[in-house]
DNA sequence: TCCATCAAGATACGGACCGTATCTTGCGGA
DNA sequence: TCCGCAAGATACGGTCCGTATCTTGATGGA
């Protein structure tokens, strides 16, 4: 509520107001205490205007991640597979820590029992994730010649941010020597046996 | 409140009913709605009496569920790595779906903020099942001579589980497709690199 | 320029549940 | 037999939910 006299926000403007007042909240407090009347109170807005947008907490959690999560983003070109992979994982990492690990939990578990959201979370976010940011590195990759594109299935292009993603989730950090045993004793070992020249 | 003038209960007996109310009342309600006054009336006691004991409805539903997970069980002798791993991946699957993917979802999500809880559910719960269950798999495999037990590392001793873990955690089911891809793709390919005949 | 319309924003409400304090009552041990 | 202790009942203030109602400001069309 500062904006006692300032005008009337309306359309795209306040729902981005409201949104980044979400992420404000949700730094300030945690996911576990971010209320409807807390956001309102922060947006400068009522629970009215929030509830004719988003129907609990944690949508307006999903909808605030997936304006914030950068659109597109790519994996720099280290020269290699076994380069580019570390710093997809790295990437990916960055990305997870941003959100949190109660977060990211959080709105899964809200996902989970609603078919609705999910479709937003899992498409809008997982799944672009894992193109945007796999997909580069692969078909780099192939360009190269070190890996075969035919031989790629689904399971092998998310592996790297699933396995990313389930250490995350288990233990809220991934540590240096994680993500080379994920790459040495997994990714790579998997890559090579569909004709992976690495 | 269903025990008007029956006796009143104390210690383990009180603790076990209390945990059996838990697990009717998740199953009829579901996890979301798993409040404590829901339990204490459906147990036949009071919330002062749940408090004592635990601190908010996931305690309650980590307490359940360590009390319901079967103490040790094994995976079937199929002969062979590639069917012990299936078997050990399809009851990997079921101790999930007793749970619940909105259940497991929030349990890790009150863990990720509760060093304490983290403890009960990931070494109490998550370990022992890799421990009980990847365990005995790869233990018969080296006594076969299909692995070579030097070279098997932590993360590959966890890799089926959490390769399960991740697919039901987003899905919240698993497909016998999704099982053998793992399986295929990624467990066999990864443990044939470290020496496995296999 | 003025007005009709519509959403923003304020306020208030019943309801659910939280977490705790207080009291009584039955059980079990000494 | 009686004492101590925890079970169980009840009540309370508090927070947040989700909605209904009302006022007010902005916008677009005549």
């Amino acid at each position: 509520m500062e904006r006692k006299t300032a005008s009337r926000r309306r359309g795209d403007e306040l729902e981005q107001a409201i949104l980044d007042a979400v992420w404000e909240e949700f730094q300030a407090v945690g996911f576990s205490k971010l209320t409807m009347e807390g956001v309102a109170k922060r947006a400068g807005t009522s629970k009215p205007v929030l509830y004719r947008r988003w129907s609990s907490p944690v949508d307006l959690m999903i909808a605030c991640a997936a304006n914030r999560i950068p659109k597109a983003e790519s994996v720099p070109d280290t020269g290699s597979l076994r380069g580019d992979t570390i710093a997809l994982l790295t990437l990916a990492h960055e990305r997870m820590r941003m959100v949190g690990q109660t977060a990211m939990l959080s709105m899964l578990a809200q996902v989970s029992v609603d078919p609705e959201a999910r479709k937003v979370l899992i498409e809008g976010i997982v799944v672009n994730l894992v193109k945007a940011l796999s997909g580069t590195v692969y078909t780099r990759a192939i360009a190269r010649g070190e890996l075969a594109g035919e031989h790629l299935t689904e399971r092998l292009t998310r592996l790297p941010i699933d396995l990313m993603r389930n250490e995350f989730i288990l233990f809220g950090h991934v540590s240096e020597d994680a993500i080379e045993s994920m790459l040495d004793e997994v990714i790579l070992p998997a890559l090579r046996a569909r004709g992976a020249k690495v």
